[in-house]
RNA sequence: GGGCCGGUAGCUCAGUUGGUUAGAGCACACCCUUGAUAAGGGUGGGGUCGAAAGUUCGAGUCUUUCUCGGCCCA
């Protein structure tokens, strides 16, 4: 006898993945059989799952968090294709906006270029080739995680058609009368001269001079107020000149003192609140004073102030205001209200009926309309605001504080809210808000948290501004009658600038003469063209439209939005507004969103912090196949963390599941042959197969299960137990005797060939969403008539395959092999077995298990060489292991003492 | 600073409406195997459930406070 009669394991599929070369030759694969559009003809016709894209920021080398983001939608995307669906894929890139308008310039700054003596056309081409090029750039990356998608006809928020839709869209709010212009402050960076959006703000540490400033009393209900002094406090005294409130809460305990020592206040009466009197007694250096009065601050109701510079010429009336949003963390529990300086201060002033004006110009001057300081830069006025208090016996005490402060993401340089002429959206005149609450409850969040922190935001957020002073995005397309200052409504004209741009972009708009927009209607010298671009937002919460509506190969609504939980306030906000104040409904059925990705520590990664870990680095020491076992093994509902050994940890388990495979395949001899699920008849099998296939399709049923529910963790663990605890040590282990020894014809070998295939192919699919590369690898290696893995669909099994008899019995003779092999452990301990094939058990079970163990071979579920049972009354399940007698068949190295029936030749001598 | 979310073995995750001694896989240690071999099998150790207080006969689970981390907002 020697090994070419046993039949070994020989498989062309390597224990060795190598990845990061085999990877890109897939790649190559699938470019060559042009699996995209593979994809769409196998499902012409079928019911379409379309995940929209969010489209990422043109801009930049992906990091881990647009990985975890692409990776998660093509294991989705997958997982709906095998599923028999039309799972349709787009990517796409928001490609206007600041950041890359501020690379151009400063590319510009380092050719010492003037970015104003460029013509506007010229720096947006410039702009638009920058995202051009870095759209190819993110589309090899996004490529190379093994992401399927229609990479060749992709969508971008600069194509022509997408700028003319973001003009029709526009137009829908204008016709609508919800769009409207108002005057807002706004954050602003004097150096860029420009607002920001939220996102393109950056909180840093900055130094403030602070005063604690006097507002002499008026008038008021309270008769005792009369003549005292409100104390108010600021970190931004050049704020004062645009004061027009004061704001206090009616809930806040108040107290008026009086100062005694030598000052400015000498003999003054002063208001502050109860809780802060401590700290502004400190701060100001105030020795002795007089408790006069304690009151509530509901007092204050009716109150009227006069401006600290009243005896400058500010002798407007300064009411005082109630306002939920003063607190007694800091100050003196009475804040300073300047409409254009600060978005609380806005909206109590307009809810009073005190409108903002514009107080400082682009460049962070006073205008005109500030008395005594018209042309002073702020930044440099804080020391003449305090010297005119001073002067006027209006300052109380004046410091420094270093506080978190908005700064610009780009430049660094602090801003300052501006009021400046704005165009919105009105969250309430047509009902917007509503609408958009009613579409929340509409869809469905994964995870379910995600539903109410959108809610919470739409229910309090202010009109969505969409105008901004840059250059590079989609015009406004709004037109405004010089003589009446009245918006330009008409359908024609809206519809006639798409179709313009349509054909030639929308450069034109800076460059053409206006008449061209507004066709032979009206007269141009008549109508002021506005010049102000549509913020990003809009631009990327329109994509529905462009995209969804106008492919033939896509649906509106999408079927999910998928994007980090940041876009509950970007993405998903956007698209649910335009959606909803265009189309009275949310683009999206579903939402799912996922975590951010962090460190091994939970620490979010920072160059500082050195924690960084660039998708790059792990595709070329351990390939994308292992990067989307940690995207489908992390719980993406929190925060993922990554780091060397985590990603070694998922390696060890990606070569666990190659080694399932190759056992397989090698058992196969890398012949695969389809098993008719539905022709196969079970009770021919032995029953450790039926068993097998009863846990194959109880797994079938949580795979779908999980799926459903797009619960990734739980179902790749689940297939990962059963590679390991099942196969590996439970079947594969105890079948490699017949696999190995019996002959090829022999019943048993053959039903085990059958399950082999069996769980071949249902492994093979159910990891193919997740192990994209690998398992094409393997496809390719054993099916030559399918082009690739993620064309075929996921295995059904017919309910016969259920076997709830089978499973409980057998789940009680993995009972009692446990207690076995706890039994030759101890001998093995005691040096006086090594191997299991050395063993023989006496297995003393209790009368009750004789049905479920009469006809099973104990020595071939625990691979020992023999096993006997005895069975006796009030007994509890026991194991005793002896060294098995006789000699070793050198075909199955069962130790035994006559003939093995296998073995022909057996050299047994008895 | 405010709002929301989260913290269970070294790691990734389970843990039902509060109810036995808190589980799985990996990793680790030791042993076996050398016919899945840069593989495979067996056994085992490992947790104050972020901290403290409270409610309860009983708390990983409920409440409060604190702490650490993340996202959003200021």
């Amino acid at each position: 006898m020697n090994n070419s009669q046993i039949n070994l394991p020989k498989t062309a599929f390597s224990m060795k993945a190598n990845l990061p070369t085999k990877e890109p030759e897939i790649l190559e694969y699938w470019k060559q059989i042009k699996l995209y559009e593979e994809l769409r003809k196998s499902r012409k016709g079928k019911e379409k799952f379309v995940l929209h894209d969010g489209p990422p920021y043109a801009n930049g080398n992906i990091h881990m968090g647009t990985a975890l983001n692409k990776i998660l939608k093509d294991i989705i995307v997958k997982f709906h294709q095998m599923d028999g669906k039309d799972s349709v894929y787009v990517p796409g890139w928001d490609c206007h906006g600041l950041p890359i308008e501020w690379k151009i310039e400063e590319e510009y700054k380092k050719n010492k270029k003037n970015k104003n003596e460029i013509p506007i056309v010229e720096f947006r081409r410039e702009c638009r080739s920058f995202a051009q090029k870095w759209i190819e750039v993110h589309k090899t990356q996004f490529k190379r995680l093994g992401v399927i998608g229609d990479w060749e006809n992709y969508y971008s928020t600069m194509s022509f058609d997408a700028e003319a839709q973001i003009v029709r869209e526009l137009g829908k709010f204008l016709k609508e009368g919800s769009l409207y212009r108002g005057f807002k402050p706004v954050l602003w960076s004097t150096v860029e001269k420009t607002a920001l959006a939220d996102a393109e703000v950056e909180y840093l540490d900055h130094k403030s001079d602070t005063i604690y400033a006097s507002f002499l009393v008026k008038n008021s209900n309270f008769k005792e107020l009369i003549n005292t002094e409100i104390i108010i406090w600021t970190t931004t005294p050049w704020t004062i000149p645009a004061n027009k409130a004061l704001a206090y809460n009616e809930n806040l305990h108040y107290l008026l003192i009086k100062i005694k020592d030598e000052s400015d206040f000498k003999d003054k009466k002063i208001v502050v609140a109860e809780a802060l009197l401590d700290s502004v007694i400190k701060e100001c250096k105030i020795k002795n004073f007089e408790n006069i009065k304690k009151f509530k601050g509901k007092e204050f109701k009716g109150t009227i102030c006069q401006h600290p510079f009243f005896n400058l010429g500010y002798t407007n009336d300064i009411p005082m205001l109630e306002a939920r949003f003063v607190t007694i963390e800091q100050g003196t529990g009475i804040v300073h209200c300047a409409p254009s300086h600060g978005p609380d201060d806005f909206n109590l002033c307009i809810n009073n009926g005190i409108k903002a004006i514009e107080t400082v110009d682009g460049d962070g001057k006073y205008t005109k309309h500030v008395k005594l300081f018209e042309g002073q830069h702020i930044f440099k006025s804080n020391p003449i605001i305090i010297e005119k208090l001073k002067e006027q016996k209006k300052l109380l005490a004046s410091g420094d504080l270093v506080h978190s402060y908005p700064h610009s993401w780009r430049s660094k340089a602090p801003l300052v809210h501006r009021a400046t002429p704005q165009w919105f959206i009105s969250m309430d005149s047509h009902k917007l808000r509503d609408k958009a609450l009613k579409a929340i409850d509409e869809t469905t969040f994964f995870p379910s948290k995600g539903k109410e922190r959108l809610k919470a935001m739409i229910q309090t957020r202010p009109d969505w501004c969409v105008s901004r002073q840059r250059v590079w995005g989609v015009p406004l397309p709004i037109f405004i009658k010089k003589k009446t200052n009245e918006i330009l409504v008409d359908g024609e004209v809206n519809e006639n600038i798409a179709k313009i741009y349509e054909k030639e972009g929308s450069d034109c708009w800076f460059s053409d003469n206006p008449q061209k927009f507004l066709g032979e209607k009206y007269r141009a010298e008549e109508y002021e063209k506005i010049s102000d671009i549509v913020e990003v937002w809009f631009d990327s919460g329109s994509t529905h439209s462009f995209v969804l509506e106008k492919r033939s190969d896509l649906k509106w609504p999408a079927s999910m939005y998928l994007e980090g939980s940041d876009q509950h306030r970007g993405w998903f906000h956007s698209s649910l507004l335009e959606s909803c104040g265009t189309r009275d409904r949310a683009p999206f059925e579903t939402i799912l969103s996922h975590g951010f990705v962090v460190d091994g520590k939970g620490l979010k990664m920072s160059k500082s912090l050195g924690n960084v870990i660039a998708p790059e680095d792990i595709l070329k020491k351990y390939g994308a196949d292992i990067l989307r076992i940690w995207v489908a093994s992390s719980n993406y509902a929190e925060d993922l963390r990554i780091d060397y050994s985590i990603l070694d940890q998922h390696a060890d388990s990606y070569r666990k599941i190659r080694n399932t495979f190759r056992y397989l395949l090698g058992n196969l001899n890398d012949n695969f042959e389809q098993i008719d699920l539905e022709k196969i008849n079970l009770k021919t099998l032995p029953e450790l197969e039926q068993f097998m296939l009863h846990k194959i399709y109880i797994l079938n049923l949580n795979f779908k299960k999980y799926f459903k529910i797009y619960d990734f963790h739980n179902l790749y663990k689940e297939l990962l137990n059963f590679c390991t605890v099942d196969l590996s040590a439970f079947y594969f282990d105890i079948r490699k005797d017949t696999l190995y020894c019996d002959s090829k014809d022999s019943k048993k070998r053959r039903s085990t060939i059958v399950a082999l295939n069996i769980i071949l192919e249902a492994l093979l699919k159910w990891f193919a969403p997740i192990l994209s590369f690998t398992t094409e690898e393997i496809n390719k290696l054993i099916r030559k008539e399918s082009k690739s893995i993620h064309l075929e669909n996921f295995l059904d099994f017919p309910e016969k395959f259920e076997n709830k008899y089978l499973n409980k019995k057998w789940l009680e003779l993995i009972k009692i092999r446990n207690i076995g092999n706890i039994s030759i452990e101890e001998k093995r301990a005691n040096k006086e077995i090594g191997s299991s094939l050395e063993a023989e058990l006496k297995i003393n079970l209790n009368k009750s298990f004789i049905d479920i163990t009469k006809d099973i071979d104990f020595s071939e579920l625990c691979i020992t060489s023999k096993a006997e049972i005895n069975y006796s009354d009030n007994m509890d399940t026991s194991v005793i292991t002896y060294k098995a007698k006789g000699s070793k068949c050198s075909v199955c190295w069962k130790v035994r003492s006559e003939k093995c029936v296998r073995d022909s030749e057996c050299s047994l001598n008895i």
